[in-house]
DNA sequence: AAAAAAC
């Protein structure tokens, strides 16, 4: 633990002042409550009481943020945009930034150009938190302009867009992933950046008018098409000659500000198009389509959210063997680790009396308080294997202060997060422990509410756990046991900044767990740096060694690919197709509909919603076919996988480890199929190797049927699948207006709630808090008279 | 190189 990290962290220090402690959670706990309630806190007498605690991240000193706006444009400003997400509910969103004078204000202090100042700085310096806030700065500002568009116009928008949406979400993610780090000084060249800066600041304009009505969304969609093939040719122009910058600069020059602007946006579509995946993306989930059905779109709501109940009640009553009745028996080996007699007894429920290796293995020394690495292939049983030291730890230990988690689990996906409540809750609940999940892409209103209650366990993604710590919503310095699953995935570029950010957080006497795939450069520095003296298990068994999974290469043709994939992926069973990019996954998911194969795409770049829902249908059994980008490679469990279908050949061999590992779960079987084009079979080859599989390549062509046939397939004779079938699975349940708000909270999550969690936690503990929670605003914790009684999501809050 | 992760 002295490994840790602690000494850029001097204000966890001085943690041990019990007075300082004191002031600074009440004033934390004030502001919460009043951002909750969607105003400004008060002053707190004098400023350094509350700025001394904002420990300089994020600025979070409460209440002289408006005035000092103007002149220091650093963190404050921020925070205030970003507190607005009460606010946001209170009134519309844009329309309040304009009373505020918020756009003014950012003018006056200079948002740009402190953007542009600062932009390169800190891009040099790195240092965390201000890159945070000034990237989160100016994106969130962008961001929301979308998003407030979205969450104003609400459900219906989405509704109709479908796909677009998604697009929207992404937008945030690529934008980041194109303006932060290196690439974008890589591919932008001065010149071209300074354009686009240019025109982002003419943005605060656009930002005005667009997010309410953005331009092309009201043109029709031929204008369209050509629009985008202007932008082709253009394209191809400024491929040829290297001249853009001039190019623009003269057409801008000739055509004027109107020109600029068309121009701006034109260049904006472009980037999206490069970015990959915006156009086929949409088309392929048929947003446009939609919007124009939008006659279809009432009563598909009604059936929507009866499918959706009728699918949550499903997914409620598998989810409940919790139910059944067991007795703890005397070879229960859990009990025998020495476990919470509570938790043996709740596994006992779920049918679950004997652990896996892992878990025999890693148990009794994390039950011992060891840091562990734990090395093993998903599948093996590692949320067990950490979640039940962990939980036993906790067991019959008081409840936590609110904002101050026991116990953190971190995971690189958000369905990995999900996953992992949706494993532990029934174990939580036993031993009468509050959880949440704390995750982007959906509704601040109950992880904030969850945390000011008070929450034992947070199953965390790294983003939002972090925007929550500088909203002072939540504090780790009370946590006990780490958890960081998957932390191979954590320890790569881009997320190893933030996990270190939030492990410098936690205490460094804290027990830490790591879980990874693999050991590799990134997850050993991640231990070494963290881990105190660790305890290292693996499993022997890399996934290629399961002696129930099979493996074929098949080297096909370029133009066979289409109707090879369609041919095997037409099948009885579940299958995952892997793809290599999010267009890719779009792509062959639209392929193989249109061969008659139903399937869908899952990547990061539809919204929470549809990803929830997609992975669902994918479990419940509605789809068979699950088109995926790596997001579903690492850790995601679905029972019955019996093919993974690479389309596209992994870029190394943990990656086949990886995706191959969705198959042959506990003891199935499993195939595993990698097409390889001819001038990957060298690549593919190696990557074979690596992986410890042996596998001699076979030539195939649409005629082999008996080879595709190893893997059950057969080419496909059913007519395309509609459009509309997808848009089953993709469309939220609506609970339509504000009215619907009361089950299921707010929009954004509404979808991944309704197979999710939805009720579940009401369906179990309903007996338990049902009271609770009718009983509303009356019936909240003492402490907190105030707090939103809008939160009736039963589930990824803590129950109590 | 891509994907993922906050707004």
């Amino acid at each position: 633990m002295a490994k840790s990290v602690s000494a850029g962290h001097p204000g966890k220090k001085s943690r041990h002042t019990p007075a300082q402690k004191k002031a600074a959670r009440e004033a934390r706990e004030k502001q919460a409550r009043a951002q909750l309630k969607g105003r400004r806190p008060r002053p707190e007498g004098r400023y350094s009481d509350t700025r001394d605690r904002g420990d300089a991240p994020g600025g979070r000193g409460g209440y002289p943020r408006r005035d000092e706006r103007a002149d220091d444009r650093g963190g404050y400003p921020r925070r205030d945009d970003r507190g607005g997400y009460q606010k946001r509910d209170d009134r519309g969103g844009y329309q309040s930034r304009d009373d505020r004078g918020g756009y003014q204000k950012r003018d006056d202090r200079g948002g740009f150009q402190g953007r542009d100042d600062r932009g390169y700085q800190r891009r040099d310096d790195r240092g965390g938190y201000q890159k945070r806030d000034d990237r989160g700065g100016f994106q969130g500002r962008d961001d929301r302009g979308y998003q407030r568009r979205d969450d104003r116009g609400g459900y219906q928008k989405r509704d109709d867009r479908g796909g677009y949406q998604g697009r929207d979400d992404r937008g945030g993610y690529q934008r980041r992933d194109d303006r932060g780090g290196y690439q974008r000084r890589d591919d932008r060249g001065g010149y071209q950046r300074r354009n686009d800066r240019r025109d982002d600041r003419g943005g605060f304009q656009r930002g005005d008018d667009r997010p309410a009505r953005p331009r092309w969304a009201d043109e029709d969609r031929s204008d369209w098409r050509q629009e985008r093939r202007d932008r082709e040719v253009r394209e191809q122009r400024q491929q040829g000659s290297r001249s853009e910058h001039t190019w623009r600069t003269h057409r801008d020059e000739r055509d004027g500000r109107e020109a600029r602007r068309g121009h701006h946006e034109g260049r904006g579509w472009e980037d999206r198009r490069h970015r990959g995946d915006r156009f086929d993306d949409r088309r392929s989930t048929g947003g446009f389509d939609r919007r124009n059905r939008g006659a279809d779109l009432a009563p598909d709501g009604e059936q929507e959210r009866e499918a959706a109940e009728a699918a949550y009640q499903e997914h409620l009553a598998s989810s409940t063997k919790e139910d059944a009745t067991a007795t703890v028996t005397e070879d229960n080996g859990f009990a025998r680790l020495g476990l919470h007699e509570d938790l043996v007894s709740a596994l006992a429920r779920t049918g679950i009396t004997q652990p896996f290796p892992i878990q025999a293995a890693t148990i009794p020394d994390a039950l011992a308080g060891k840091d562990l690495l734990g090395r093993g292939q998903t599948g093996s049983g590692k949320t067990m294997a950490f979640g039940l030291p962990m939980l036993h730890r906790l067991a019959g230990r008081p409840r936590a202060v609110p904002h101050r988690p026991r116990a953190l689990i971190m995971t690189p996906t958000r369905e990995l997060a999900m996953q992992i409540v949706d494993a532990l809750a029934p174990l939580m609940r036993a031993i009468d422990k509050r959880f949440l999940l704390v995750a982007g892409g959906m509704s601040y209103t109950p992880q904030l509410a969850g945390l000011e209650r008070g929450v034992d366990v947070l199953v965390a993604t790294p983003g939002r756990l972090i925007d929550l710590i500088e909203r002072s919503a939540a504090d780790l310095s009370d946590v006990e046991v780490t958890v960081l699953d998957e932390a191979d995935h954590m320890a790569e570029m881009g997320f190893a900044e933030a996990m270190k950010q939030i492990l410098d957080l936690t205490p460094t006497d804290g027990q830490r767990l790591l879980f990874s795939a693999t050991l590799d450069h990134g997850v050993d520095q991640l231990a070494a740096a963290y881990l105190s003296d660790p305890v290292t298990h693996s499993t022997n068994d890399v996934a290629a060694s399961v002696d129930t999974m099979e493996h074929h290469v098949f080297l096909v043709h370029p133009h066979h690919k289409k109707p090879i994939t369609a041919a095997i992926a037409n099948r009885p069973g579940r299958t995952v197709v892997f793809c290599r990019t999010k267009l890719g996954a779009d792509r062959v998911a639209l392929q193989l509909r249109d061969s008659g194969v139903f399937a869908a795409a899952l990547h990061g770049g539809l919204n929470q919603a549809q990803r929830t829902r997609v992975l669902d249908a994918f479990k419940k059994g509605s789809l068979p076919v699950l088109v995926a980008t790596d997001v579903a490679a690492r850790g995601i469990h679905v029972d019955d996988v019996s093919l993974v279908l690479q389309v596209d050949p992994p870029a190394d061999h943990k990656d086949y480890l990886h995706r191959s590992g969705r198959t042959a779960r506990a003891g199935d079987e499993g195939v595993v199929v990698t097409l390889a084009l001819p001038h990957q079979k060298k690549q593919v080859g190696r990557l074979l190797d690596a992986a410890g599989v042996q596998t001699d390549p076979q030539v195939v062509a649409p005629e082999d049927v008996a080879v595709i046939e190893t893997a059950g397939g057969s080419v496909p004779e059913a007519d395309p699948i509609p459009q509309s079938q997808l848009d089953d699975i993709l469309r939220p349940p609506r609970p339509q207006g504000r009215g619907g708000r009361g089950r299921y909270g707010d929009r954004d999550s509404r979808g991944g709630r309704g197979g999710y969690g939805g009720g579940r936690g009401g369906q179990r503990s309903g007996s338990r808090d049902g009271g609770d929670r009718r009983g509303g605003p009356s019936r909240r914790p003492r402490r907190d008279p105030d707090a939103p009684a809008r939160d009736t999501r039963p589930d990824w809050r803590p129950r109590g």
